[in-house]
DNA sequence: CACTTTTCCCAAAACGTTTTGGAAAAAGGA
DNA sequence: TCCTTTTTCCAAAACGTTTTGGGAAAAGTG
């Protein structure tokens, strides 16, 4: 055996396993009971300034570390918050995901909680994932990502009063807790800017149908040409279409220029922007010059692209750690209504932002 | 309280908390003893078929299923596996990368185990993630991802007997378990098949120095030269560098093409995509006719694209899957040193490896 | 029928913590 | 000095499983 080998020769020398000391043999070493060196490591008030320093001290010099699993059974709590992601989506291969994750892994590990991760290649498997960790007590809360308008994982958590917190927001009348980003005010935003220089025809290429978010996207686009005084034309919006290869954001950004009266000005997210970029390229049309472009997050291709690409940029790694904060107040036991943030988008004005010519 | 308050009225009636059966309960209801019943649920042979069949029926019926965190406790496993990403490295957001993340927890939720994710920002977050998760007693075994040649991650876990295993393989003379793609063969065969074409001036842009991966790819590429009669010309291999910006995939290529002498295909690695694309854009030459080129990594774009590119593809899913499998193996106690895979990396011919015109 | 074997079940211990409910010792008050 | 309060510690229980080590009943065997 190959990890067991090394376990107890004499009484416990050396080798993996007799690294690890645990509250028995720590407490034996003190002379204390296990008690006491438990309650001296809590802080708790009921042991002597002393001996609590003597227990530190002995604790880091053995690298006493309590076990978790032990603790977690005591404390009826996993300690533990899933997170499942789809892949499906190209939508995870983002950086904007990763820093959204990466915040989510930090603030978790900082509370001395564990992230535990769901593949998953669709809907049905999504939910699966989510089942397994919930009915089968592997996690004291969930964080939900890629919400759409209608979204049966919500209404499933909050028929169970299971503690979780989007990213993002769904159409559910119970209060729940979540962050999400304001796309509405970043889009009448980057509208209004756009008109405020003299554009009048400003195209939106938007996320997929049946997410939530290019539902606000949608609505600051039209308000902002609302409030620049100009007309909604439904042409030159277009839809992205994940499953739909024949909706490739090439074939979409071409159809836009097709157009009799091409756009002067294009606002995307994210999933637009390589075909955005082929479509220039092959219309012979300079990013900024001919057409100008504000993206949806900071890409790293948005910031070394020359020109470089103007954009909307949402603070991922920041909302990530809110995520987790929140859903910790939500696991003690507060009310979820409570929680409920929608984070301001900052605009990033680069060089494709210019006046049309 | 928001997810206490539904604890226990009368006994324990309904809500979110009492739809969960634990074992003492389950066999009051069958009037067996909690033995019993676990021993029926794990197929022992010594409890009768008839009580057998009765408590799963019971236990189906009434949803029992096991309290994990309890059973890891007694077991003396956490029935976990880690894993630690670097976003840092953009090979994050390479679709391989997440090929192989969804074949991992595939195989991990298949085996009944838990994938815990950390993410850290740099080298020295990463090891401290790895120990959080090695000493802290989170995890039965570690999976370890973009390996360096020189890596003191493998090291340290070999130091302490801690189970294993290597996607990619590290300079390092005690045995270990990994599965590595086979970048030479992989490498050479492009090589070999574009020198076949006709093509006397193969460039190679290489991965970044101090990974163990372009090792391999360039030594596949030498020989691929060498079989074919060609001279190795070290004009013609760049080495991306992520953190020095004067060395982006765009300038990179560029420089390439700056040579008297410039090359008629390149192979490259995954980083080197959007640059390529660029240059020949810039340059105005057309991918396939004017430049012979072969990828590695079969990314969506690749298909995508027109002309679209053809690619060594490696089967992350399948790697990843076999990377769990032996890392089970290795926790049961199996000698690591038997599990050591290359795998085969097959060659996609589309319509950008065309003779030199 | 008496003895052995097989079948079927279970009480108790164990995993490593934290919490509960004291109890002994020290300190303070009269 | 005696009683009360505070300080400091600890034994035992609990968390929900699985494993150990039988033991009673049923089934064979002669």
């Amino acid at each position: 055996m190959f990890l067991e080998q090394s376990g107890n020769g004499i009484g416990f020398g050396e080798g993996f396993k007799s690294m690890t000391i645990n509250l028995k043999q720590l407490s034996k070493l003190l002379k204390l009971s296990p008690t006491t060196v438990s309650r001296a490591l809590a802080d708790y008030p009921d042991v002597s300034a002393k001996t609590r320093a003597r227990v530190k001290q002995m604790a880091i010099q053995q690298g006493y570390q309590p076990n978790p699993v032990a603790r977690r059974l005591q404390k009826g709590k996993t300690e533990t918050i899933g997170i499942v992601i789809t892949p499906e989506q190209n939508y995870f291969s983002d950086t904007f995901f990763i820093d959204l994750l990466s915040g989510i892994s930090n603030q978790i590990t900082r509370a001395g909680y564990e992230l535990i991760l769901g593949v998953a290649s669709d809907e049905e498997h999504e939910m699966q994932s989510m089942r397994r960790m919930v009915e089968g007590k592997r996690v004291d809360g969930m964080i939900l990502t890629l919400i759409r308008e209608q979204d049966p994982r919500v209404g499933y958590l909050l028929d169970r009063d299971f503690p979780f917190v989007l990213y993002g927001r769904t159409r559910e009348t119970r209060p729940y807790a979540f962050v999400d980003m304001d796309g509405k005010q970043a889009f009448e935003k980057a509208c209004t800017y756009l008109a405020g220089l003299g554009h009048r025809r400003i195209a939106l290429l938007n996320g997929e149908p049946g997410f939530m978010f290019p539902v606000g996207c949608r609505e600051g686009y039209e308000s902002g040409l609302f409030l620049s005084g100009l007309e909604l034309d439904p042409d030159l919006i277009r839809e992205w279409k994940h499953k739909d290869p024949s909706q490739s954001s090439y074939r979409w950004t071409l159809e836009l220029f097709k157009n009799d009266n091409p756009p002067t000005a294009i606002l995307f997210q994210t999933e637009a922007v390589n075909g955005i970029f082929k479509v220039l390229d092959a219309l012979d049309l300079q990013p900024g010059k001919d057409v100008a472009l504000i993206g949806y997050d900071d890409l790293e291709i948005a910031r070394i692209h020359r020109p470089s690409l103007s954009v909307l940029r949402p603070q991922a790694r920041e909302a990530g750690q809110r995520v987790v904060n929140i859903l910790l107040e939500v696991i003690k036991g507060e009310d979820p209504g409570k929680f409920q943030e929608i984070h301001q988008v900052e605009m990033v004005i680069r060089e494709t932002s210019l006046p049309p010519s």
